[in-house]
RNA sequence: GUCCCUAUCGUCUAGCCUGGCCUAGGACGUCACCCUUUCACGGUGAAGACACGGGUUCGAAUCCCGUUGGGGACACCA
């Protein structure tokens, strides 16, 4: 058995979005279920587009989802690539470098090679030329692409050139995608595409093929925009006489608007997603779930991350494009936010409340912390659960005071008395308060429900809140009597 | 223009390969009710889909052909 080893092949041209997060997560999935290796390869061939900071950010994202990279850049390759920063991991394996751009002479050994084996010719046609090339067959409708002219030319190793792929002119072409099944091309006439440039970097054509092909790999995921160059690729193990590896071209994940994913379809990336107060495991569990399902009529679709590498398997994944849906994941992130112990809920949620500003006694909130947990769907809701706490003035919601069948009276009524029980009160206990409050409604002949609004709406200054009793608890007795207080002298002067 | 991919509830999907168990199952969302100190959780229920047209077959969501819709590729981008 040949070890399984997949490679996640970002550009570094800017922030991955979690459709690309998806491709790395289904590649590393496929490997440790295998128990083989997952890669990470810098696929940077193109200078004018590469983004400073890209590379960093691939990485702390992947690590943020904990996946663990088994062969990558060494730290001395990062710093090559001006990507150094405190906490850089220093990967290694036995086929580096894995930046492309540190490996170029290798690019350049192959691209020789084709040409020396009649595969490939050199050509020295300018971009203006092939403009005008291209604009013409536009003109007459034909299908865009080089013309071969530099076929037979003969073109000098010593002027400026691009070294580009004889493809032949009819050739039926096939391979079976691991997600697609066959795909044929039939008799299609393929254009001499460029291989090597002239700014002396492979194109991406030939730096996958010679990389997948030097570094091992056995199961290249991509994107299906990769589809139509597979033939490509193809010809191209062909011609080097190489082993091609298996391709399974993956859907794309569009946003709800149906195109494609955007800070406006409220997808972005993994980062916002966690200053968002989302969860990494929730997010994980829940784009693996686009264009995947365990199938064999199985329902389950909240997984460990150990059931997720265990069912993960590429006949699995769909082959029509997929949504992102926040709604769904919004739902998920909740249910893992519960999941959470609690230990491990109240110093992220804490973090949130401190990055919100609010200034309260941690031991307070960590009293609250267990119903809070059970009540917000992500951390950014944490603050708003909380921030009552604060010895701040309250902005009270008074106009949410009296409802269903309350009226000012009433309110009142519910208000006068409460702060009569709970000044008897010497053990401001939850317990305490529950009796206390619950007799106040009993007495006035008023359900708990809209009772407890005017009071809650008093304390806290909000309709929402963690529970009643317990927020009065955490609070204490001073401030619950004053803030009664301010609220009936509010309500008084209404009157 | 040429080629390739694709098509089940609003969304993610099961079922399709190996036709009958499908009056198409689940989840999110929506709505209603229940639980309940608000909210959230939880529970119960409802509405909601096989793109269309032909064929094959006793029988098709499932197989075949076509149409339409959606996406992608055709660069010295990836």
């Amino acid at each position: 058995m040949v070890e399984v080893r997949t490679r996640f092949a970002p550009s570094p041209t800017g922030f991955q979005h979690v459709g690309g997060f998806r491709t790395a997560f289904y590649a590393w999935l496929l490997a440790k279920k295998h128990g083989g290796k997952f890669l990470l390869r810098i696929e940077d061939t193109d200078r004018e587009r590469s983004v400073p900071g890209a590379v960093r950010f691939i990485i702390e994202e992947l690590k943020w989802f904990g996946i663990e990279i088994d062969e990558g850049p060494s730290r001395e390759e990062l710093r090559a690539l001006g990507e150094d920063w405190d906490g850089a991991p220093d990967l290694h394996g036995p086929y580096g470098p894995y930046v492309q751009s540190l490996r170029l002479p290798r690019y350049k050994e192959v691209a020789e090679e084709l040409v020396a084996k009649g595969f490939a010719y050199r050509c020295d046609c300018t971009p203006e030329m092939l403009e005008r090339e291209r604009l013409e067959q536009m003109a007459r409708k034909e299908s865009p692409g080089y013309s071969g002219y530099c076929r037979t030319r003969n073109v000098s190793a010593d002027v400026p050139h691009v070294i580009r792929f004889k493809m032949p002119h009819q050739r039926t072409v096939s391979f079976v995608d691991a997600i697609r099944g066959r795909v044929v091309w039939d008799s299609i006439p393929l254009k001499d595409t460029v291989l090597f440039k002239s700014d002396g970097f492979p194109m991406y054509h030939l730096a996958v093929v010679v990389d997948d092909h030097d570094m091992k790999i056995t199961h290249a995921l991509r994107g299906v925009e990769w589809l139509s160059s597979t033939p490509i690729h193809l010809l191209l193990y062909e011609a080097l006489g190489w082993e091609p590896v298996t391709f399974a071209h993956l859907p794309v994940i569009n946003g709800t608007d149906g195109k494609k994913l955007s800070k406006r379809s409220g997808a972005a990336n993994s980062r916002e997603l966690r200053d968002q107060g989302y969860l990494a495991d929730a997010i994980m569990n829940f784009v693996s779930l686009i264009g995947w399902a365990p199938g064999e009529g199985s329902d389950q679709e909240v997984f460990t991350r150990e059931e997720l590498i265990s069912k993960f398997s590429l006949e699995g994944v769909n082959q029509a494009s997929g949504v992102f849906d926040p709604a769904k994941l919004l739902w998920m992130n909740g249910l893992y936010m519960r999941n959470l112990k609690i230990e491990d809920f109240v110093p992220l949620a804490w973090s949130f409340v401190e990055r919100a500003g609010i200034s309260i006694r941690k031991a307070d909130f960590e009293i609250l912390a267990p119903h809070i947990q059970e009540r917000v769907k992500v951390l950014t809701e944490v603050p708003g659960m909380v921030d009552f706490l604060q010895d701040k003035p309250l902005e009270r919601q008074m106009d949410a005071m009296s409802q269903k069948g309350m009226d000012i009276d009433k309110v009142k009524q519910v208000l006068t008395r409460a702060l009569e029980r709970l000044e008897e009160l010497t053990d401001f206990s939850v317990s305490e308060i529950d009796q206390a409050l619950r007799s106040v409604a009993v007495e006035l002949g008023l359900k708990p429900g809209p009772a407890f609004v005017a009071l809650r709406i008093a304390v806290t200054g909000k309709t929402v809140t963690p529970p009643l009793f317990e927020s009065f608890a955490v609070l204490g007795k001073d401030r619950v009597l004053s803030r009664i207080r301010e609220t009936l002298n509010l309500v008084q002067g209404s009157n």
